[in-house]
DNA sequence: GTAGGACCTAGAGTCCGGTCTAGGTCAATG
DNA sequence: CATTGACCTAGACCGGACTCTAGGTCCTAC
């Protein structure tokens, strides 16, 4: 059992660049992989699984230096929980909003390409506001 | 009619920053302002909503780059369209596969948050696998 | 008339998150 | 034994999106 990786299988399968991972590595993110005599480094699957759990996070916004606070306390281990919790809801918290800002967006966006595309019909083709980019969403405060 | 904003009041009004602002206008996101006689930038109603937009744009993660590209469209008026159209989907694609991302991100942190909730409350103390962080998703590939 | 406040310009600086380079080691292969 | 390929290190570099600085102009109000 225990069957270990090279950085470029690796690289492969988390879609993280090798040099991306020595990054991760330099910063923290991610502990001092183990190597192999010779110097090259080997990871486990549960390696590989805390590097997928990564992306995740960082692709949610997480930033480096937050993830290495997280590993941090996953490194440090019992007693760490609650300060872990703390940081995962502050961080649900960030996702929920980039949630909201981006169903805002795509309304806007939905409803600017079904104008254009009623312009294209010539549906409303009656020239409409001079100067306006004739796809306003009409929802703003003021 | 035509009331018009100093940049700061519409830095206010919008959340944009002056600096922001101007960098946005040197950046063709927004249009040259109109200038008062003795220089200072001033901003029209339908101006403040064009840069709410772009806020909502860039919030969505829509690069200076393809703003400015859309502007230029819109600027350019008729028989722009459709290039508006693919524009916009495109980006409105973007925006589906990011919001695909933050619901799996959510997922993994509540899971997370959960299993650490349970430590706390001592129904899984039962020390678990020495080296793992304890809250695995397990719903990896491989 | 001078202080304060809002604004101006050009351009430098910052932060983030990688990415790339240069120069080198090591193991297997033809 | 020369080449190839995967890997190594330290550190320079990059693009994006601002942000800030320095030095200056106006206008109003005391």
């Amino acid at each position: 059992m225990g069957v270990r990786y090279g950085i470029g299988e690796v690289a492969a399968r988390t879609g993280v660049s090798v040099h991306a991972i020595r990054f991760y590595e330099r910063e923290g993110i991610i502990g001092p992989a183990e190597r192999l005599p010779g110097g090259n480094r080997t990871y486990s699957a549960e390696d590989i699984d805390w590097l997928d759990h990564c992306v995740v996070l960082r692709g949610s916004g997480l930033s480096v230096k937050e993830l290495c606070r997280y590993r941090e306390l996953v490194r440090r281990g019992d007693g760490t929980e609650s300060e872990r919790i703390a940081l995962l809801a502050e961080h649900a918290r960030r996702i929920e909003h980039r949630q909201r800002l981006l169903d805002q967006a795509l309304q806007l966006v939905r409803h600017k390409i079904a104008v254009y595309e009623d312009v294209l019909e010539g549906t409303a083709n009656i020239r409409c506001i001079p100067g306006g980019d004739g796809a306003g969403a009409g929802d703003r405060r003021r």
